[in-house]
DNA sequence: AATGAATGAGTATTCATTCAT
DNA sequence: CATGAATGAATACTCATTCAT
């Protein structure tokens, strides 16, 4: 009767496996000069094998960040449910998407790369609407906490709450950027959790009301 | 005496010929999709002709930027150098790097592409060198200008000038990536300059004085 | 007992719904590039079951050429036992194989295929040798019936019998694969059975001893 | 001066090279067996190189037909040209057309292959046209022939002259596909000229008016 | 008897780069 | 200075075939 079962499980474990080797592969080299040989060889699996659980390189590349989305959502559900003040809760908000992104540095790249119009063509659909669903889920939650921020007289209301979201979005990945280059302390950022905790101020007191 | 002085002219210009017509290329299918044959027929010139003016496919690449900062910095001191008051003058400066990047899009990506350690050590030293050279001094140029406005009261005085400055920087260019994406609309963004403007008011809010 | 023999049904039985998906298959495609994977999806059986009757893709292929050649010779033995005259014994045996090739397309394409001596060696003896066997036998009889013409003063004896019926075979293989190929109607063949008459009558008139 | 014109001539060569190791492989394996790699030790060029000189795998196989028929045609007008009786052209073009298919093997099986409509799809639209052309040609060629003998009382009128061609063709074509598959002795065949020889004279007896 | 899972060995095609001229 | 011609090294993806169960 569990037979059935671990195979599951084993099948699962291995696309795990795989996705995990891609990750690393990937992260380390990019997108087009990655090889799916090089991934192979790190799960140790044959090639072919790979094909079996994902259709191509780039249903591959697109998974992991899929993988990642789920996360983040989490992340941030669990954040905007914490029973804290709001200006505490956008910090919340900020740092768990930073730090999700720091700890999953494809994450960043793979989104960028799911961005370009040129490559959406070329990834499976069903992965294409997951990944935009988490996506949009993300930018909804954000949105609501922007209006909760603005109905409370805390966030400015001369914008719309949906440009607040892509603003502070934009910003962020803007920050995060100087980090996955792996060249944050070349530009003298030795702190770069301080420097993050810098960022974040400026960018909510851009967002408050002024005389708030 | 005059026939040397033409060559040299030809020579820059073919110089120049070539790297618009990378510039076309990249612009459009990103660094690896790009091929020499496909900049070598735009340009009409054979493919080895092109190996004459650049050591190799990378070097293109990044001499494309190499020329754009060139622009950035005259465009950034331009701005710096306009008699307005100070606040102005950010603005001028936001707008200056904005509006290039968005009137070559390609800078930002190769930007990106030089900053990754593992593009730097394909790239020929003395490339690298001079794009380190044109970042800095433009990224010293905005310090100088944030150091004026904690100076003047005008900015907050409670984190490093430099800090700041990375700060803007790295904001400013996630503003810019969606834009360059291509998707921006998509985002609800329709009128993306006015998008910048509300941008560049939440960034600049951030940056001031608390009372100012 | 009994489920001895309905265990034997079924299985004949699979293995005869194998060669229907693989004949479907191969007809649409050709060798080469008909895949295992897509026969095994068309009997709705997994590969490796396929593999339990069949030793090879090859062995599988030519065992449809050999369930036809059981098929030919029976309709060819029919024809040659009816009770008409000679020149009408002729056209039916004409027809009956012509009919036959028809029906079953992959028919000529398979034997033209285990002609070749490069496919003979990767093909399983005991396939090979039924298959010669068959058509030997299916010589056989047609050169009895020109034997017969011959005596009865009706075909000319100045080939040697078998050469006769060589002669016939490979002119009635060469008209079959133009209809085979598709394009009989560009080459303005739209009645191909009105034209396979005349091709018949321009045979027979050929082999006819002369006067007669 | 003369540079340019031995270049030419060297790269004439070089694609003549090619052609005829492709010739060999092919010949000896048949289209999807056969393999780039093979071809290019033949040649003794790199993979790429016959890549500058082909576009196809499909293409470097169907220009060997290609040539072959300008070859078939040549030798078709000479047949034709000739100053003898009808039924002595009509054993010139016969046999022109049957050594020609003997010297060049794989000439039977490319068309065979080019005219089977999914090949067509694959195959660069001049080479298609240009193959189609001389098809044209040459049965044009025997048309007018039939032509002429039925005019002359020769040939039998109760059948339109274009049936008559393709009739004699496909007859041939099967008869020659004996020979190809390398098993003619085998059928008791061991003089395939004289096998020949008789198969014409059923041929022509077939296609003369009675009486004549 | 049947199969899910795995793989070795291909396979056509591409592309940055380099000589010989 | 400019280039036609050539190529080494990849590279994603495929497929007949085989185990372990």
């Amino acid at each position: 009767m569990g037979i059935a079962e671990r195979k599951e499980r084993e099948k699962l474990q291995r696309r795990r496996d795989i996705l995990e080797a891609a990750r690393n592969v990937f992260s380390e080299k990019g997108f087009q000069p990655a090889t799916m040989d090089e991934i192979a060889e790190k799960v140790e699996l044959s090639k072919p094998t790979i094909y079996l659980y994902f259709d191509s390189k780039e249903d591959l590349y697109t998974s992991i960040a899929l993988e990642d989305s789920y996360k983040v959502v989490e992340r941030l559900k669990e954040s905007l449910a914490s029973d804290v003040g709001l200006v505490e809760k956008w910090r919340s908000v900020f740092l768990a998407f930073v730090e999700h992104c720091m700890e999953n540095p494809e994450y960043v790249s793979i989104s960028q790369h799911i961005l370009a119009p040129e490559s959406r063509q070329r990834v499976s659909d069903h992965i294409l609407e997951e990944f935009d669903n988490h996506t949009h889920e993300l930018v909804g939650y954000v949105t609501q906490l922007v209006e909760e921020s603005i109905e409370k007289g805390l966030a400015r209301d001369d914008l719309p709450p949906r440009t607040i979201t892509l603003i502070a979005w934009r910003m962020t990945v803007g920050l995060l950027e100087l980090y996955l280059s792996g060249r944050a302390t070349e530009f003298g950022v030795d702190d770069y959790h301080e420097f993050l905790e810098n960022a974040f101020d400026v960018l909510i007191n851009g967002l408050l009301q002024r005389g708030s």
